[in-house]
DNA sequence: GAAACCGGTTTTATATTGCAACTACATAAT
DNA sequence: ATTATGTAGTTGCAATATAAAACCGGTTTC
């Protein structure tokens, strides 16, 4: 996307979110790291990407406050690119993807990667935005009100 | 991202959502079809984005199945494009986007638009993984398996 | 009927991507 | 100790995508 320059310091959440991973490798090397993917070559092996665009990718990331760099766990002389609790927080957003690719990009029986409760071994609840008061909300149902 | 071959028919949900909206300007389009945009002119506006460019994601997105074109409601000769069921499928995504940018990139305070609920006009509760069973999920309490 | 509007496409310049080669340092093998 | 291999990048270059502006044919408004 470039240069975007409309939306920066953007009043819309959405748009800052999206400035920040709204890009194809970002959310994957995300949905990586919550694999317990950690190393520069494990990235690049796994996603099969350009190292020269990893590297990109991963400075901004960390840059943006969603990786941390520090040294690695194994005791060697590396380092390692750990989630922040700001990346963490991208969770339930890695979720909605995965939920959405489930439900709309694959056959009735076709394989694919599954998700799972660690405890329980079974898939997750659909994520459901709901309103305070615990009422299943649509798209129909909510109305987004600019900045005061 | 251009030709990211090795995603292609990928067995991760996550990747195929990603391949299919995994840009930040198609987000920012459903994004504004949820607020109500149907018009081209309209998203060209809304977003300040180049004509050519929307002009190559919408047809992207229709292609993908994630809008419809229509014949225009008010009765002209021009046409809307309206999300499909699996565009709407896309809500969740996009409030996890909204709630993610509420949480790490505003200060307290710091004025942004907001969703509300129509009913109440309050915000949204905070998207939550769950198992099945309703024990709230975080990252280090799910594994992904392999497809069989 | 003229002027402005709508929804694009074309053109051109610039920025980004992706590949392959290269580098510097760390670790392992002989 | 020397050599090989692995790690984590960077650099150069060609291909591709993006952005801005001009253009264009039909539509609607005046």
């Amino acid at each position: 996307m470039a240069k975007r320059t409309s939306l920066e310091g953007a009043e819309c959440p959405v748009a800052r979110s999206v400035e920040a991973i709204g890009d194809g490798w970002s959310l994957l090397i995300v949905r990586d790291a919550f694999d317990g993917i950690r190393r520069f070559g494990e990235f690049q092996r796994n996603l099969g990407m350009a190292k020269n665009i990893l590297s990109t990718r991963l400075r901004s990331l960390v840059a943006n406050g969603i990786f941390d760099l520090v040294p690695a766990s194994d005791g060697s002389a590396y380092q390692e690119y750990v989630l922040t609790e700001k990346g963490k927080g991208l969770f339930p957003l890695i979720i909605g993807l995965r939920q959405w690719g489930e439900a709309f990009f694959f056959e009735e029986g076709e394989a694919h990667s599954r998700l799972v409760d660690r405890e329980s071994g079974r898939p997750l609840q659909a994520l459901e935005p709901r309103a305070e008061d615990g009422r299943l909300l649509g798209p129909e149902d909510c109305v987004r009100i600019a900045a005061e």
